[in-house]
DNA sequence: TTTTTTCTAATGGTTTTCCAGTAGTTTTAC
DNA sequence: GTAAAACTACTGGAAAACCATTAGAAAAAA
C-alpha cells in the first residue's frame, strides 16, 4: 500500500500501544515503530533526531504534558513529522487548538482499524485528516468556539466551587462573611465571563473546561 | 497459571480491544475471549448466556449506555461474573458508585499488563481489586459516596441535558410542546433522584456520574 | 507610586426555580 | 390483559436567581 514509513506512538496507555502496534503492523509496511510514554521522552528523542519520524499517533491527555502545547514544540522541532491528535476527547474546541498548534489531524480512540489507516495514509498525502465522528463535530461550527478561557480569580474559583456543591447565594455570603449582595455580583460576573445565562450551563462549562473536580 | 477461562470485553474502542486481546492471550489460558461494543449487545446475550462469563471488562463510557447502571443490570441477569471496571476516569465518585452498582473492581485504562493480570485474577479469587493509580485515590476517603445510582428515564435524560445546557423550563417546555409545568415536576423528579436541592449541584452530580458530556 | 484589577456592596425590579401534593393518560412489562 | 412505570399536568406560594448599573476600598501589578 504505501512505501515502507516510520511510524511513532505517544500514549500512557499500554493497552492502546499494543492495540495499535497489531493494527498498524498488519496494515503498513513499517520501516520502525516507536513507542514513547511521556511527552518528555518524546521531545528528547525528536530534538536530536528530527524530521525522521513520517507520522506520530499523539495522545492528548499524558501524565507530563498537555498535548497541545507539545504538539506545537514538536512541529517546531520536526515540521516534517505528521502528527495526528489520538484521544477520547471529541471537544469541538480542543481539535481547533490542535489544528492551531500544528497538527495533521485528530482521532478519537474509537476510531476502527480502516478508520485510523485512512487517516495515516492521509496524513502522509500531506492532508488534514480527521476520524469519521470527528468529522461530523467539527462540521457544524458552534458559536462558542473561540472563546478563550476565561481567566477566573482566585475569589472566583473559590466561590464556583461553593456553587456547583448546591450552595445558595445566601448560604456563601454567610460562610465567607460578607454580603450576599457581593455573592450575586459574583455569580453574574461568573456568568459574564463564560458567557451563559444561568448556573447549570455554568457548571457544565466550567466542568468541560476541567475547572470543576 | 490458571484453568481455562472465559473473559469478555466491552469496549467501543478497537484500539483498545486489540490490545486487551493480546495482553489477555498472552498471559491467560483463555477458554473463550468474547467481544462487545455496545451494553445492548451485552444484555442481549448475558440475558440468555447467564454466568457464562467469568470476568468482564467492563468500559464506563459507552456510546449507547451509562456504565454504571448497566452493571448493575448485569449483576442482576449473571451474578457470578466478576465485573471490572476498565476505563479512563480516575474519579473516586464514580468508582464507589461501580462498587455500590456491584462492580468487582476497577482498572485505569493507563494500567500495564501486569497489573490488569493481577485485577483479573484477585477477581476470579473473589477480591475486590483496584489498579494501583485507583487505590491512591480511594484510600482517601470523602463523604457521600454510597449513594447508588439512580436511574433515569429517557425523558429524564433528555431533560437532565437541556438542563444543562442552559435552558430553562419554559424553553424546554415549548421546544418539547408540553406544559411548562410538566418540566418543572420531571426537574424536581431529577433532584429528588440525585438528593440535591438544586440545578448546580444536578449538574455537578450528572457530570461526575458521567451522565453528561 | 501610580494604575489596574479584584473584592466588596448597593438599588430595585423581573423571572425562574423550588417545594409539596395530587392525579389522569399513555406506554411498557409480565 | 392487567399491573406497573412513565409521562403528563395542575394549584399555589416561598425562595432564589437573574438583570443592569454604579461605585468605594483593598490588593496586586506596572
Amino acid at each position: 500500500m504505501n512505501s515502507s514509513i516510520t511510524i511513532a506512538i505517544l500514549d500512557d496507555h499500554p493497552v492502546v500501544i499494543e492495540g495499535l502496534r497489531k493494527i498498524l503492523h498488519t496494515h503498513f509496511q513499517l520501516k520502525e515503530l516507536l513507542e514513547f510514554h511521556t511527552g518528555h521522552d518524546f521531545i528528547e528523542y525528536v530534538a536530536k533526531q528530527r524530521n525522521t519520524i513520517d507520522v506520530l499517533l499523539l495522545d492528548i491527555t499524558l501524565p507530563d504534558t498537555n498535548g497541545v502545547e507539545l504538539c506545537r514544540r514538536i512541529k517546531l522541532l520536526s515540521p516534517n513529522t505528521k502528527v495526528l491528535g489520538f484521544s477520547n476527547h471529541n471537544d469541538r474546541a480542543l481539535v481547533m487548538q490542535l489544528l492551531a498548534n500544528g497538527a495533521n489531524g485528530y482521532l478519537l480512540k474509537n476510531a476502527s482499524a480502516s478508520e485510523i489507516m485512512r487517516c495515516i495514509t492521509d496524513a502522509m498525502n500531506g492532508q488534514i485528516t480527521f476520524s469519521e465522528e470527528i468529522k461530523t463535530i467539527i462540521s457544524k461550527p458552534s458559536p462558542s468556539d473561540l472563546r478563550t478561557v476565561p481567566p477566573l480569580t482566585k475569589r472566583e474559583q473559590q466561590i464556583l466551587k461553593m456553587i456547583a456543591d448546591g450552595r445558595t447565594s445566601n448560604e456563601i455570603s454567610a460562610e465567607l462573611q460578607v454580603s450576599p449582595l457581593t455573592i450575586e455580583t459574583h455569580r453574574r460576573n461568573l456568568m459574564q465571563k463564560f458567557d451563559v445565562k444561568n448556573v447549570a450551563s455554568l457548571i457544565k462549562t466550567a466542568h468541560q473546561l476541567k475547572l470543576l473536580s
